[in-house]
DNA sequence: CGGTGTGAAAGTTTTCACAGCG
DNA sequence: CGCTGTGAAAACTTTCACACCG
């Protein structure tokens, strides 16, 4: 327990060691479930209400928010609101990210209609893509600009974000021209591994890869004996409003 | 070191205790790299080299492989050809894999389309959605079919794997549809969890997360004293082919 | 040599278990 | 009471280091 800050409850920065991964991803879908709930109007939660939702132990839901802060009541929980919005501190998403994207293919003009990225605070603010035919349309209200304008729009815009959206073989040259740019961050949809210089974060989505975890996960249990398991019918799920 | 089977190559089952996840998501990169240099005419590669490219150490390369077998030459190396077919048996894409698809809004849509599929041989075979308006349109080849078609279609087609790409209130209903027509292992691209039972295989996808785990590391790396890492310079990158 | 395969050591993450608190 | 926060123990993953091989 630390002996000063007597008083404050707000999320701490990640005061000495770093922060696995891991939690990270866990605190992500804290939140989300949270948000879910507080739409339901549920006010307050405990660590094992929580932890069992997504499938997760109570002690493993404490210690991941033990990295942060303390902040929740013994003999209560959490205040779900409070909770929510400690999280969104900690993820950055209280305040609201631009985002750029290059590749307005399929996949990219998909992801300009997402709605999901709306509510976590992140907007494409911009798209690019190589091909002079695309340049110039109009794709869910934002305009498709030539790759020669992507920096001073970067700049004029303060957009710190990219999300990559190219062919395998453009993804690297798409990295570069974000770098280059000024950008602090990227998510490659691109099938291949890009390199980035240090201090530039980088995060991975390779859709076909999601399918392999899954087909490697069916056959490999076809490969076990497939011990215990009683075979629960998929009828009411829980549906998670204690 | 396994005294029986004295000339076998080929990759075992996980023969006693089950292999991390994230062991398996490696086995995905590597495969991912390995065919990228099969393309580009390399025919060997070592621990070491495949390790520099992804990131990881020698070491590990070699570990995750010992989990499926013993597919190296001593001095040598790996032969790409053989190591990318042990992969494919391993993660189970050496067989075709259908699979269907349940919402056509946006992403469904982009995903029909998607060429990163094929090559790992997935296949979108038939696509539904509850909105009457989207039933009967072809897009990407596929005609869109009404969910009463679901389970007559996938006990015809032999699929067993699904993706849901519905909204967060429609995704546990889509879940419960494909589970009573017998698929054995999911994406959900929705941005909620979902309750399966026991033995139904699930990956999950949620877009939004990933945005956040990069703003995460962008607002943590901010905060940190920022050591080290001499800023080095996005010109040419490692590609690759020793 | 150059490189694999693998036990043993080191490091990391999860679970346990319980003091303390409203 | 019921639940948090957190050291300590257990479980797991990565790295090390080296025998062995062609």
């Amino acid at each position: 327990m630390v002996p000063d800050e007597p008083h404050s409850r707000a999320a701490e920065p990640p005061s000495d060691a770093s922060v696995p991964k891991v939690v990270v991803s866990r605190i992500s879908l804290y939140l989300r479930e949270l948000q879910r709930l507080q739409a339901a109007g549920q006010t307050t939660i405990s660590s094992g209400q929580l932890g069992t939702l997504l499938g997760f132990s109570d002690a493993q839901v404490r210690k991941d928010l033990g990295f942060f802060g303390q902040f929740g009541y013994p003999g209560v929980g959490y205040r779900v609101d409070e909770l929510i919005h400690a999280m969104r501190d900690i993820l950055g998403t209280n305040q609201p990210w631009p985002v750029v994207m290059i590749g307005a293919g399929n996949l990219g003009q998909a992801l300009l209609g997402y709605r999901g990225f709306g509510r976590q605070n992140f907007a494409i603010q911009a798209a690019f893509d190589a091909d002079p035919r695309k340049v110039g349309q109009v794709i869910q209200g934002i305009r498709i600009q030539p790759l020669s304008e992507l920096a001073a729009t970067i700049r004029e815009k303060q957009i710190r974000l990219g999300m990559i959206v190219v062919p395998a073989n453009r993804a690297q040259e798409a990295a570069n021209d974000l770098i280059t740019a000024g950008i602090e961050g990227i998510v490659n949809f691109a099938p291949v591994t890009i390199s980035l210089p240090d201090g530039i974060q980088q995060v991975s989505v390779d859709l076909a890869i999601e399918l392999e975890q899954l087909s490697f996960a069916v056959v490999s249990r076809l490969q076990r004996p497939l011990a215990e398991e009683p075979t629960a019918a998929p009828t009411s799920p829980p549906t998670g409003d204690g």
